[in-house]
Formats: C-alpha cells, structure tokens, sequence
DNA sequence: TATGGTAGTGAACACGTTGTTCGATAATAT
DNA sequence: ATATTATCGAACAACGTGTTCACTACCATA
C-alpha cells in the first residue's frame, strides 16, 4: 500500500478514534474528523464510503490484532490444564495493556455498531478457544444459548472493569469470570 | 392533561416505534415520524425538544409499566419460597405477552440507548427484589459486580430468547436463566 | 533526474435533515 | 359563549452529507 494512504488512514483511524472517546458515534461528523486528521474531505470519502463504513474497517483492523494474538495464545498451551493459560487471561491482559483504543470504544456511549463487531469475534474465540469452559454447561440448556452466555459475560465483565478503572489485575478478573461461569 | 396532547403523544409513540422495528434509530427521520403520526412538524417539537428525548420518554412509559409491575409481584409474593414465583419469571411472561414493543426495541440494532434506560431499570429489580439471588454471591467477588452480573445476565438471556423467536415457555427461560446463576 | 501514474487538496455544489417561527384555525375547558 | 391552548403547514436558516473537478504534491521506476 502506497505509504500515503497508509499515513491518511491511520491519521483518519487515529482522529476517529479521539473523538469517539469524547462524544457518541451519532455526533461525531465527518467535518471533524478531517480538521483533527487534517485530510481534505475528498480524501476522505476516497477512502472510506460512509461513517459507518469507517468503522467497520476500524473495527476490522483492531479486531485482527486483538483475536489472533488470543487464538496464537490458547492454542500453544493446548496441553496446559491451568484454565488461567487460556484465552481469556490473554484477552484481558493484552486490552488493557496494548489496546488503549479498544477500552476506549468499549466504554464510549452510542456505539453498539462496536459492540456488535466484538461480540461476533468474542463468539468466535469462545467457539474455538474455550473448550474448557463449553464443556461445564449444564444438561437440559441449549448450546447456542451457553456460548451465548459465555460470550456476553465474558464482554460485560471487561466493560464492569474498564468503567471502574480496571482496579483488579488481569489475573485477578479472569478468576471473577471464572467464577461466574 | 388535555385530550389533543394525549392523542398527539401518543400517535408519535406509536409511529416512532413502528419505524424503529423496521430501521436503525439514527435513520429514523423525523419528517417520517411526523407522517407517520399524522402531526404537525411545529407540533412535534412542542412535544420533544429532539429525538433523543422522544426516546427517552418513550422508555420511561414503558418501563414504568413492566418494573412496577414487577416489583408488585415480587412483594406480593414475599414469604413464597419458590424461586420460580419471583420477579423474573413475572418480567419474562409479562414482557412476551404484553410488550410487543418492548420486544421491538430490545431486538432492534442501533438502540443502546435504549438499552441503557432498561439496564438500569433491571438493576433497580435485582437489587430491591431478588435478594435471593444476590445472596447467592461467590465469596471474594464484590457485590456490586455480582449485581451487575445479574442484571446483564437476565437481559441477554431476554434478548437471545426474544432473537430465537420466545420458542420456550417464561417458565423454561426462566430455569434456563436460574441455572446459569 | 525526468516522467507517468497515483494520492491528496479545497472549494463549490445539490440534497436532505433539523429545529424554529408565525399567522391562522380548530378543539377544549369552564 | 368565550378565553385558552393545541395543532397546522409553510417557510426559513443552519448544518451535515456525499460528489465533482481542476489543480497540486508525491512516489516509483527507468
């Protein structure tokens, strides 16, 4: 990719991001997002179609990083049976130690676009890299709606401890996740 | 409060709801609500400083009805010992037979507004009528964590059954929900 | 270092939505 | 019957969106 277009994306990603930390998706407009990237408005739309569509993209690129380096995690301690190696562990501490931007979106208002994004990638690692856990469901409920449960916890135990500042340490918020389930 | 208001209110209600079962709040225009509802645009604003407002609203009517409703219950019941008579069980059946809208907005996208309004409307129904549950709390996780576990908990386990289309009875999800905790 | 191709610029534009204003009309309460 | 209050609908300014275009800056390659 031309090392232009690499430097307006990332200035847009960068400048989206900043202000999403600081009002809801709804009111961020496209205006601003170009003064604070300092990208002409044609450039823009060059590169992204609409504002939905920059966050689908923004998402996309956050997520890879983020759910790979999980999947990479679990899988080279397959043999391990510290449920405390898996993916989860990594998830929590990698958010909050490299993922600055995630914890930001994750704890911003108006943004279910987002959530729904990071949830369907949650899904994914639960499917694939928490057999552990899947295999404690209960007789008599449904499959889908364990990994369901799995999924959602999991997402609402991150967003309990970044809206408190994450107080615990990684360490410690995977054995309250734990516990839960 | 005069009938023309009530009607008008109403009406936008009603149109406001309609629209957002079939599209994203954010595209829901006001120029549809209004014909929609058959109103004035003048009129409208009378009513609503902005759509977030109408939203707003909106929430406080309708949950004033299912909370109430259910927090009657829950005392109404207060020496039963079945689980099964508690608040819960009452929001499930209540909520499918008697909220269609609610279960329009609840599976509708863009609507974490929405959402937000009914979480804490949960969390006020967990922590005045299911002391039973809270006191089903893990020792060395904090209270208000297992509070919120609750609460998000019931609300998925809603929104997976209202996605999947209500196929089990209030009093299975309502065992299904239970077990999890 | 000259050149062709690609990316960025910024102003201007048409279009749609928002929220306000106003004079006129209709419904309501008493 | 009358004073009050709600509604109407058209017009308006302000703002956001997404497109276009002629122009400029940059980059890879020869």
């Amino acid at each position: 990719m031309d090392r232009r277009q690499r430097r307006t994306r990332d200035a847009i990603f960068k400048a989206f991001i900043n202000l999403l930390s600081k009002k809801s998706f709804n009111n961020v407009t496209v205006g601003e997002i170009i003064d604070l990237a300092n990208v002409g408005r044609a450039t823009f739309y060059a590169h992204f179609e609409t504002k939905d569509f920059l966050l689908k993209e923004l998402c996309e690129e956050l997520f890879k990083h983020v759910f790979n380096s999980a999947k990479n995690q679990s899988e080279s301690n397959i043999f391990s049976c510290d449920i405390n190696d898996g993916a989860f562990l990594h998830l929590f501490k990698h958010i909050k130690k490299n993922d600055n931007n995630i914890c930001k979106l994750l704890t911003s208002k108006n943004n279910d676009l987002f959530l729904e994004y990071f949830k369907s990638g949650v899904l994914n690692v639960v499917e694939n890299n928490a057999q552990e856990l899947i295999d404690k469901k209960p007789q008599s409920i449904p499959k889908d709606f364990w990994i369901n449960y799995i999924a959602t916890t999991f997402i609402e135990t991150l967003r309990w401890w970044l809206k408190n500042k994450t107080k615990q340490s990684p360490e410690e918020i995977t054995e309250y996740f734990i516990k839960l389930i």
